[in-house]
DNA sequence: TTGTAATTACGAAAAACTTCGTATATATTT
DNA sequence: AAATATATACGAAGTTTTTCGTAATTACAA
């Protein structure tokens, strides 16, 4: 159960979701650490990681152990919850509500794979036999 | 067919989702009457839609017609192309490029009516051809 | 016509987000 | 032990987004 999580820190910024994607895959992770993955992908300064995981700590996006001088930081949320929860977000302003249209949309105009599509199929039958 | 559109111009803020909302619903309108429909959800002064609109306009996001004295605003993007460029952004962000577990995410824990049902089982079968 | 209301333009304050420099403390190396 | 490297804390500058006040203009009404 979540608690203790305002609407808002539900709703990561687009850097905060970098990071945030960086803890899940790759576990809990020192400033150090997760600054070198992300300078894979961009080229960020040292400080300005870490000034985003204490901001992100603050607002209970991470958790951190303090025990050793280079504190471990991990993901405090799960991200289902996240990703339910910005969903719903997108759902509501940019599509009106509209979830099929939504559905329609994600798998409309793009290659679906035949996995992708049986995981499907069974979802569908799951939800007719309620 | 979209020109002169930046990548940014085509993820719009969350404000200007609301703009774009409701000029989708409620069709060209001047500054006055969306300033109106939009202080039916939230308290926002005049001068500050008037901005946001100019803003908007200039970014691409709105075209305006300035015949009368009044300007009267319309959606410079269909919706669908909004919907499909937010929705690919979320995928690669949130979900890690995870397509079926956006939609799972989507359809799981909510009613989904009939209608919606058949409608998904028919794009599916669409893309089984294929 | 003179004043009142409504509109646009525009600058800039306010707020939120991102970036980094500097100071300080702690560890490591020579 | 002294010098060097690495870490955190924190303030603050830089950016982008949001909000609004004021001035100038145009319509409308008395």
């Amino acid at each position: 159960m979540l608690r203790n999580i305002s609407y808002n820190t539900m709703k990561p910024t687009d850097s905060e979701m970098e990071i945030l994607q960086l803890l899940w895959e790759h576990g809990p992770l020192t400033v150090r650490e997760l600054n070198d993955k992300l300078n894979q992908q961009r080229r960020v300064g040292y400080t300005t990681s870490l000034k985003m995981m204490q901001i992100m700590t603050q607002k209970g996006l991470l958790t951190r152990d303090t025990a050793l001088r280079s504190h471990i930081y991990s993901p405090a949320l799960r991200p289902e919850d996240v990703q339910s929860n910005i969903l719903d977000h997108v759902l509501k302003t940019v599509f009106m509500g509209d979830r099929s249209r939504l559905v329609m949309q994600a798998l409309g105009n793009h290659n679906v794979t035949t996995e992708e599509l049986s995981e499907l199929k069974a979802l569908i039958q799951k939800m007719e036999e309620k």
